[in-house]
RNA sequence: GGCGGCGUAGCCAAGGGGUUAAGGCAGAGGUCUGCAAAACCUUUAUUCCCCGGUUCGAAUCCGGGCGCCGCCUCCA
């Protein structure tokens, strides 16, 4: 509301509650959609490694002019369409590893809520309805413009909006559209209608999380007017503050240009899932200020993937130790990865208590990685219990960090490492079978052996050899 | 036109009045290796778009330019 950083207190001391727009279901995620999702997905995880108990409720806006027009292109009942597309969001988030809200209210459950607070708008004088439909009134309400730092006088001067000549003021919006012949209706005290797009949130966050709550956030194109109406409709009706903080992050672009819909420049989650391991996308989407724009390309993913493999080869490495017996001493080590460790962790929450800044948090996580290389290479030509233990607890508390940021949760097999199990065993089967033609039986009975030791039994037959592993 | 943001190495990106200007990618050198690849280590900005000002001191604050982007209509 000041428009810059403010120290973070919630109302209630330890329980912090936070509401996040979500998405309008009538087609598929992009890039961008998963953005907004993990960066809210990391603030709630973040405020939950710092000891607070969170309530996060994140909306589905199911009802709406756009479910409408894509129903009526698809020939497909409107709910149907909604339906269909939310258990397509739940598929990609849960593809990224993003966790679900604490609650996650589907607008068309709310309605009878959304009617009572236009109810209590029209008694307090703040709303006036025309013909069924129901609107607000901006010059009511002196503060509209508070969020995004605009006076209503400004709007009007460069407004490019369609003038309704029935509201009263240009700015006025909907909270009740009346319905149309064959569109979605419910009942309400001024006929058959639907709610306006603004009027959603207001009472879904205030029914979770109370009249007063203290995050709520969304992308940067919902400043003005959405957050600015919600603000506007849920002061007004119950004369308290609404939200204490508001978070709003930036755009996805491609070449410096908003990715979106009108301009067909998008990538829907499932087409970059497609090409790059999920904790990839979400190093590149955490890679920058969640505030900024962040400019995708395949050169930035690819990035993020070769950096995403510096943790992964070193997890594994680490792992591979376990299957040498370890010498006696390394205990300076274990002390000096510990104190390392303890160093890398607080500075790491100084990044992200400094409004989030996952990017430098990042930067934190590599410049310990580094630490634990060095360990790890002096580990790797003298392998003692107190190195061993030393690159454990390394290991693991990077991996709790990173689970802050939701990373390094998946398995990290590369894509296709499973299956190179497969052509590992037939590649050796090739050199076998050189082997056996120059009559090396030596080396190929000891490929068969090896093979053997490692749980893959190797039949010969008239056609060549086959392999399976043992049951 | 109004409101807001951004401009830091070849690229991406933190920082934000005075410690060595994080980190990633790429490049260079090295360790390892029969050679290679991979991996790891080291290294890479006397300088932060330009011009003025404030200050003992500015990339960081202020004023003015230039360039890019977003919002003001649905948009994460």
């Amino acid at each position: 509301m000041t428009q810059r950083k403010e120290p973070f207190e919630p109302l209630v001391p330890g329980q912090v509650r936070m509401y996040a727009c979500g998405v309008t279901v009538y087609d598929l995620c992009h890039l961008g959609h998963a953005r907004q999702a993990l960066i809210f997905d990391v603030i709630r995880r973040y405020l939950e490694y710092k000891g607070y108990h969170v309530t996060y409720v994140r909306n589905f806006t199911d009802v709406d002019d756009k479910i409408i027009n894509r129903a009526k292109e698809l020939g497909r009942r409107w709910d149907e369409v909604a339906k269909g597309y939310i258990e397509e969001y739940y598929r990609d988030m849960d593809r990224l590893g993003i966790r679900r809200a604490t609650i996650e209210p589907k607008a068309t459950e709310h309605i009878p809520e959304m009617i009572g607070i236009i109810k209590a708008l029209l008694e307090k004088g703040y709303a006036y309805q025309i013909n069924g439909d129901v609107y607000y009134e901006v010059q009511r309400f002196p503060e509209y413009g508070k969020l995004s730092g605009r006076k209503a006088e400004q709007m009007l001067a460069g407004a490019r909006i369609e003038i309704d000549p029935r509201k009263k003021n240009p700015l006025d919006f909907a909270l009740w559209k009346r319905s149309k012949e064959g569109e979605p209706a419910w009942e309400s005290p001024w006929g058959p209608g639907r709610p306006g797009w603004h009027i959603e949130c207001s009472a879904m966050s205030m029914k979770y999380l109370g009249e007063s709550f203290d995050i709520h956030g969304g992308g940067a194109d919902l400043i003005f007017p959405h957050h600015e109406n919600e603000i506007a409709q849920s002061e007004s009706c119950t004369g308290k503050p609404f939200a204490r903080y508001w978070i709003h992050n930036g755009f996805v672009s491609i070449n410096q240009e908003k990715m979106s819909k009108s301009l067909g420049n998008f990538f829907t989650i499932q087409e970059v899932l497609d090409r790059y391991r999920p904790e990839a996308v979400k190093l590149f989407l955490l890679s920058a200020h969640y505030r900024g724009p962040l400019d995708f390309s395949d050169d930035r993913l690819e990035e993020a993937k070769k950096a995403l493999d510096r943790f992964v080869t070193a997890f594994e490495a680490i792992e591979a130790l376990n299957a040498l017996p370890p010498r006696s001493g390394g205990d300076a080590l274990y002390d000096h990865m510990v104190s390392k460790g303890r160093e890398a962790e607080e500075q790491f929450q100084a990044a992200m208590d400094d409004d989030f800044n996952t990017a430098a948090a990042l930067g934190v996580l590599f410049g310990f990685l580094r630490e634990v290389n060095l360990v790890r290479s002096e580990v790797e030509r003298n392998i003692t219990a107190g190195g061993r233990s030393a690159l454990h607890i390394a290991r693991d508390r990077i991996n709790r960090l990173g689970g802050v940021l939701g990373l390094f949760e998946q398995p990290s097999l590369r894509p296709g490492e499973a299956d190179l199990k497969g052509r590992l065993v037939e590649l050796l089967l090739d050199l076998r079978a050189q082997a056996r033609s120059k009559k090396d039986w030596a080396t190929a009975d000891a490929i068969r052996e090896r093979l053997n030791s490692l749980g893959i039994e190797v039949e010969d037959t008239p056609q060549g050899s086959r392999w399976h592993w043992r049951r």
